[in-house]
DNA sequence: CTGAAAGCGCTAACAG
DNA sequence: CTGTTAGCGCTTTCAG
């Protein structure tokens, strides 16, 4: 194991300091533009590799942002890391990602990993059962940033980007109440977090303005897993009298819904329509297409790792924002259209 | 911003010696255990955490194991990471993952970025388009192991973790014959890579050995993404004569041309019958049911990471491998069934 | 524009 | 079982 390179080793073959070096390499202003070029030339040609840890050691920072998300497998969270990723390294940024799997004990462990690796920010997207966000002051405290997104805390004193998944909620109930549904069951998971908290409101106004009654009867709560909502498509087929009308809190669970739907017979949308939410792929591959709203992940990602990078380069100072809400849209499919509009 | 806390702060309390709060802190043989409790009572009451920095700039070991991936927004990624990811961390190893966006120069970068983050070891499933591994020799030349899985290299200098992609090609084809399918049409993506290219192989030699010709016209290839595979659904129906069988290389693939053809009024399997490959979970979910390949990511990726700590912890020598086949099979259902077995 | 020197916080010999 | 000592490789004053 051949020993690395260092910037004394540049040095001495250039009877030049390693501090003159150290400023070549990194672009420092007020360095003669020819000892630069022999510095980075005689660094490629003997294979130097700058210390991440020398560096970081030294200069109290290590130019890497982490990431906290319940879990990796769903459209929308790849996605969105495939957007923060891309704004990072191109801004000089590694990335390091951990996953809650939905556990708000192991979001506790990831934060303090991230702590001890004493990330410059923090981006997180909170697990289904986070009760407190207590275990993020600790960044606070030492001014490290946290941007929350997508999942975010009801307080108002974080940072956080959302969408504005009240009124997705309620456009999207108000669109199968026109579409001629009178009861329309409603497929959530835990309540504590914002993004179905909302959707559930926007769910319930909408009723509402319509006159129609808002029913505890017709609100089934679960973990959106392919199992769960699977169950709860059977339970709601065994009620008395059925829905004629479904709003599910995510693709996934409304892709479920049908095929348990129609596996008995039912039509959608005549019989029950559907919607769902986040435009993952699978809405449009199954029959009938579902009708759902348009999430725009690549852009919460980007925005998030760019404002992330703005406030650590002193550019913007984010901590002063409370929340910024992206454009999204409900995009009305065939499992929902009952009418020409 | 209050400074941190080292082990000299430790020590000077204690008036011990930095050395021996080190050595207390890390569970070193031949600690008095009084001594090494007082050590860890006090860390915790001062809120001392460890810097990796320093301890890795002294160590010459990161901890941190690469990981190289295609794109996160797939099943089967997102569920392998997640199986190393759990691996990793229960053996206090960091995961830093990177995409490569199925392209080969930033495949490059990648490595270049893991070999400067001085990563312990990586892991690496290929971009379409990766053309050679060269850019992962200057790892073997640290004695830095590199484990491919999933998408590996055709050369057997590699340590590489798969599934028999030849075999399931070949029986998933065979069943597709078994069902009376006599021309079947095969959709696979970039040939350099040994996952398209042993299915297509499999598809090939069943065909042969059923006394079926094997014709090119039947093959198309493309990157299996929703919007090419619709293309190319859209291509086989334009053929003057359809094929009665199609074997696609994902089951992404599979959905789109279902959809595809469906919406044209074919019947699935009667008129088409249809085969994907990874059990996805969109494969449960479009209607009919696609028949495919269990691919088992989840141990997949724990082997790979397990492999990896085992080899770092000088437990086994993982170099002196070369392949290891996981176990996989054929799933059948209802897009390929024509005849009860 | 460049050099000397100090030190970031930790660990590993070595010596007791 | 514990202390002393000497760096790991880099950046950053402070002087020139």
């Amino acid at each position: 194991m051949n020993k690395d390179i260092t910037i004394y080793d540049i040095a001495k073959e250039l009877n030049i300091s390693a501090a003159t070096v150290s400023r070549a390499l990194k672009d420092h202003s007020g360095i003669n533009g020819n000892t630069r070029k022999r510095v980075v030339e005689k660094a490629r040609q003997m294979g130097y590799r700058s210390n991440f840890f020398a560096s970081n050691l030294r200069k109290r920072k290590t130019n890497t942002i982490g990431v906290i998300i319940p879990r990796l497998n769903s459209h929308f969270v790849s996605t969105a890391i495939a957007a923060m990723e891309k704004v990072a390294s191109a801004a000089g940024y590694n990335i390091i990602i951990s996953q809650s799997n939905e556990s708000g004990s192991k979001e506790i462990i990831n934060a303090q990993t991230m702590f001890d690796n004493r990330v410059d920010g923090l981006l997180v997207s909170l697990a289904y059962d986070t009760d407190t966000v207590n275990h993020f002051s600790k960044f606070a405290e030492k001014n490290i940033p946290v941007i929350f997104f997508d999942r975010v805390p009801e307080s108002t004193e974080q940072v956080s980007i959302v969408i504005d998944n009240y009124r997705n909620g309620y456009d999207i109930t108000k669109h199968l109440i026109e579409q001629g549904c009178k009861r329309i069951a409603h497929v959530t998971a835990n309540l504590k977090r914002n993004v179905y908290n909302e959707r559930f409101s926007g769910y319930k106004h909408a009723l509402m303005d319509a006159g129609i009654n808002f029913s505890d009867d017709l609100v089934f709560s679960c973990d959106l897993s392919e199992q769960a909502s699977t169950e709860v498509a059977a339970k709601i087929l065994s009620m008395k009298k059925l829905p004629d009308g479904l709003f599910a809190a995510n693709d996934m669970s409304a892709a479920c819904c049908i095929r348990v739907f129609k596996q008995n017979g039912l039509k959608i949308p005549k019989d029950i329509a559907i919607a769902g939410f986040n435009n993952d792929p699978v809405s449009r591959l199954i029959e009938p297409n579902i009708t759902t709203v348009n999430y725009p992940a690549f852009q919460m990602g980007e925005m998030a790792a760019t404002y992330m990078i703005n406030h650590l380069a002193g550019l913007t100072n984010i901590l002063i924002t409370n929340k910024i809400i992206l454009k999204s849209e409900v995009l009305i499919r065939e499992s929902s259209l009952r009418k020409k509009s």
